[in-house]
DNA sequence: GCACCAAGGATTGTATCCTATATAAGAGTA
DNA sequence: TACTCTTATATAGGATACAATCCTTGGTGC
């Protein structure tokens, strides 16, 4: 019944596979989508591909402006400063919502892939990290039993996936550092203290902002 | 969106104008957007039709199922809730960085914002106050001075207005309480007072939602 | 050499055509 | 009558054709 339909265009395979290229970084930022190039590649004619693209659009992965090709959305350091409040206020209040709002089961799941991390840390798997990090804020998301804010949430955390992705590859400091700044929040969360929780995830915001922004000013000059 | 517009497709006209009118009421929630009709209205072909109503999808205004007539999102009161919720939260947010970052000139002019209502609400004058109380809204989205922000709230508070906009048509009680909540806002934020601009507009929402979702379920049953 | 302009190709915007799917109407049967 | 199955028709999905726009490139004049 609720089960998602099986039944799909292949607009919506488009779109799916291309917004999921872009947020794991297959396509970089910037970077043009020809109409005609996707269609050979996906073997369709251009049709689903355009329907594909508009849908796109809205999510803010891509950039649409009349009689140019599509691009992948480039974000200025201003923008990222922007997101990064926006997204830090967002899932903060997300913590405080999972403190006064999860349930027993979710609390003890949170605890478990919290855990599952720690693993990941100390074996310095950067790749199963990154996973189990994009886990950890979905379920906040989640946790906070609304749906909206969920969306919301989940949205903007993926507006900034291509940028985010990178700095957990550069050194493991910022994995362990990550790691500590969750375990504040989980605390918080289990201890069912709402005003630690926000305040705890807002602050793991502002230290994520820092690293993902100073890695982009020092890759690129604008 | 952007500024300059004078370069436009027929989709993007075709989308604005769809939007303008699911957001006024003109078109209502539920409603089908055949393809072929409003071709036929727009005099064009369903192409920029088509391309209109995929941008419109990811604004949350419409609903596309495959195979299916585009629908004008209807929202059930669970999700009337989880969305009110959530825009309270980021309007008081709004507020609160208002009171720390509006520019005197901004400031200034959302005091004659503020005056020019008071007027609307004296002479119940519906339609004027109404929109007063969309500009209201939006100066104090654009002064977070966080173009994130304001967007996401602009957002969400259009996908809400198909349902708020009866509720200052009915008796004019409504208006007077909105125009003293929306008072206690002025004041917390010409004060510069952050934590009692976000008190006083989270209450302004709390309020607004239980209007508006009231009387969602006076005039229908689901 | 450099700025400017024109011509052509490349790419997007729009129209039209065909096909697949869904919804509604009707025939037949228990 | 109620139900199922069939069939017809309307509507969306996708392919193709054509038009409009942009962008490159090569030439021209200075």
């Amino acid at each position: 019944m609720t089960v998602d339909n099986a039944v799909t265009t292949i607009a919506d395979k488009v779109s799916r596979q291309l917004a999921e290229e872009i947020i794991s970084g297959v396509i970089s930022p910037g970077q043009k989508l020809e109409e005609q190039n996707l269609a050979e590649k996906f073997g369709v004619s251009r049709s689903p591909i355009r329907d594909a693209l508009r849908q796109l659009s809205g999510t803010g992965l891509v950039d649409i402006k009349p009689n140019r090709s599509v691009t992948v959305v480039d974000l200025k350091v201003d923008q990222l400063h922007d997101m990064y409040e926006a997204l830090g206020e967002l899932e903060a209040l997300c913590a405080k919502f999972c403190a006064q709002r999860m349930t027993t089961v979710e609390r003890k799941q949170l605890e478990e892939l919290h855990q599952k991390s720690k693993i990941a840390v100390r074996k310095k798997s950067k790749k199963t990290y990154a996973d189990l990090n994009d886990q950890f804020h979905d379920m906040l998301h989640q946790g906070s039993h609304n749906e909206s804010l969920q969306s919301i949430s989940g949205e903007l955390r993926r507006r900034l996936a291509p940028f985010r992705r990178p700095i957990f590859f550069r050194g493991t400091k910022r994995l362990k550092d990550s790691w500590d700044e969750h375990d504040n929040v989980v605390n918080a969360i289990l201890a069912a203290d709402a005003k630690r929780a926000h305040t705890e995830m807002g602050r793991h915001l502002v230290n994520s902002s820092l690293n993902v922004i100073s890695y982009i000013e020092e890759t690129r000059d604008s």
